[in-house]
RNA sequence: CGCGGGAUGGAGAAGUCAGGUAUCUCGUCAGGCUCAUAACCUGAAGAUCGUAGGUUCAAAUCCUGCUCCCGCAA
């Protein structure tokens, strides 16, 4: 059996070194170019995926766009493909070059939360569970048929860096089920009910603006949810400036009633307040400045 | 040369524009008060103000070079 693994976030890390330990061993990793990282953008990284393939000796490419590829992907003819957080859409040129199937790993119980950012949409929810979800890859994002599935229960204190681990290292087991199923037919697989859709858009930065006026509990979720990205950030003001105030995990809820905003040392503790209730702050960074002990920041307050 | 903020005792900040013997909150240490305290009171230690040079009678403060940190943007 030769398969192809088309991946670059390190969600597929634990499931791409189990194909390589366990067989069947990829023939080749399709991942995303190098990008520049930093404030400079001077030094490049490349995927920690692709260091791992190198180290195996299996072939890497790295087109700019995946479509340039496909002839080649074709002519290779693998009997699967393997997409897991890869970063492009896989056009119908790839889609069509293996044999008998290409699949993908999304990481959450499909129907739900199709599209990027499955696993803080779970936390940001207040879901009890989430999971790995294994499909055929088709035109339509996320939505082909189910071959397999694992689920997991979300811890309450868990932010969205802990459970990506985790579901990450669900990956081997669902896609070794997967693969099994396949082997004894390519097109097995159950559709996802067209009614529990729901969708998770790609996040930006600006997405982990902090509205103050909503209720604690679901700020504190989001604060979870979008650690460590996107974070989440809220504005002061410094000697009439105007200041991000970015909001690490954790924080906690209390009953102390504050105006929207406002910031209080209270008990030891920093609050800021929001909807009817109030967040007890413990790591926050201010624009300009490390990060820092909550306690920290209050001295100079 | 993409835009911007910053570097001041162990921590976080004020002071810099209008140069003139270092301030605040916290921590540390000692003592006091209290049934008790992450409470309160008193006292103490701890800083060549990132670095190199320049201007000046005098520089944390003005000028120039350099290093490092961070918020954006990509």
């Amino acid at each position: 059996m030769t398969l192809a693994f088309i991946a670059t976030g390190d969600i597929a890390l634990p499931s791409f070194r189990h194909l390589i330990e366990h067989g069947p061993k990829p023939s080749l990793l399709i991942t995303q170019p190098d990008k520049p990282v930093g404030r400079s953008q001077s030094s490049t990284v490349p995927p920690e995926i692709k260091t791992l393939a190198l180290a195996h000796d299996i072939p890497v490419w790295q087109p700019e766009k995946i479509k340039e590829i496909a002839e080649d992907l074709t002519a290779l003819a693998p009997d699967f493909a393997v997409v897991m957080a890869y970063g492009q859409i896989i056009g119908k040129s790839v889609r069509e070059a293996p044999k008998k199937a290409i699949i993908n790993l999304h990481a959450s119980i499909l129907p739900k939360y199709r599209g990027a950012s499955c696993i803080q949409a779970a936390i940001a929810n207040g879901d009890a569970e989430t999971g790995i979800t294994i499909m055929h890859v088709i035109r339509e994002l996320d939505a082909g048929n189910i071959i397999s599935a694992k689920k997991i229960s979300i811890g309450d204190q868990e932010t969205a860096g802990e459970l990506h681990d985790r579901l990450a290292d669900l990956g081997p087991s669902a896609l070794s089920e997967a693969l099994e199923i396949l082997a004894g037919n390519p097109h097995s697989g159950t559709p996802q009910n067209p009614s529990e859709v729901t969708h998770a858009p790609k996040l930006l930065r600006e997405h982990g603006r902090l509205d103050l006026s909503q209720p604690a509990d679901s700020l504190e979720r989001k604060i979870r949810a979008y650690h460590p990205w996107p974070g989440t950030f809220t504005e002061i003001s410094v000697k009439g400036k105007t200041k991000r105030l970015k909001i690490f995990p954790p924080v906690e809820i209390r009953e102390h009633s504050l105006p929207t905003g406002e910031l209080l040392q209270h008990e030891g503790e920093l609050l800021i307040g929001c909807d009817e209730k109030s967040l007890a702050l413990f790591e926050v960074q201010p624009e300009g400045s490390k990060r820092m002990p909550a306690a920290a920041f209050a001295n100079s307050l």
